[in-house]
DNA sequence: TGTCCGATATCCT
DNA sequence: GGATATCGGACAT
């Protein structure tokens, strides 16, 4: 029952494949005993320093953005809009502050409760963004600089042995970026499993 | 202390 | 397809 974690090592690589990598691992949120867990099928790269696109843009250091600057496979959790939560998992090597978005799951185990979380039964629009998914994982504020690869962590992402084939891997522009300009909002830094009904749209 | 605005979701027409 | 909700971070004053 007890799927291999993604150690410390996963992390610590090029944002851009770990962000690839993630694609077809499994996040999961242990809340009261119960599992809240999903497939990740669409992530983003925010390369760090040269990306516009990023918070850390030009080295720029923050309160906010602090956790980037820390060592890899801790969460980054952060609110736009006001109202909608952006997870991201910190890849940094040597102190490069690079992270991944994830932008959509598949929903997997506990989807009652995600269900309750979310305020609706449609199942395909439960962790199709986002946004939703931190609401349906019950992911806030609290979980930010989070250690994932924590022996004890309540909040992890596994490894079940699927390797999703590289003709299924898709990937394209990044969505929601156009301030940053055509350089970086058009640069294929977005990955996503082709045909996958759970990515975003 | 004030102003500006965003790595979105949802409701409305 | 378009408007807008809603709030905290960033940066200027």
């Amino acid at each position: 029952m007890s799927a291999p974690r993604l150690p410390r090592e996963f992390f610590t690589r090029p944002t851009l494949e770990v962000a690839k990598d993630l694609l077809g691992k499994y996040l999961v949120h242990e809340e009261h005993g119960q599992r809240l867990c999903g497939m990740i099928v669409e992530t983003e790269a925010y390369v760090g320093r040269e990306d516009a696109a990023s918070h850390s843009y030009g080295g720029r250091r923050t309160g906010r953005n602090e956790i980037e600057y820390g060592p890899g496979g801790h969460v980054y959790i952060y609110l736009v809009y006001g109202l909608h939560w952006q997870l991201n998992f910190v890849t940094s090597v040597a102190n490069e502050p690079e992270c991944v978005l994830i932008r959509a799951l598949e929903p997997v185990e506990g989807v009652a409760k995600m269900k309750t979380y979310r305020h609706t039964d449609d199942p395909a629009k439960l962790t199709n963004g986002p946004g939703k998914l931190c609401q349906a994982l019950h992911l806030n504020k609290s979980f930010n600089g989070y250690d994932l690869c924590d022996k004890k962590a309540k909040f992890f992402v596994e490894d079940r042995g699927i390797e999703v084939a590289a003709e299924a891997v898709k990937r394209g522009p990044r969505i929601g970026i156009d301030y940053a300009g055509p350089r970086w909002s058009k640069i294929d830094w977005r990955f996503w499993i082709k045909d996958n009904p759970y990515v975003s749209k």
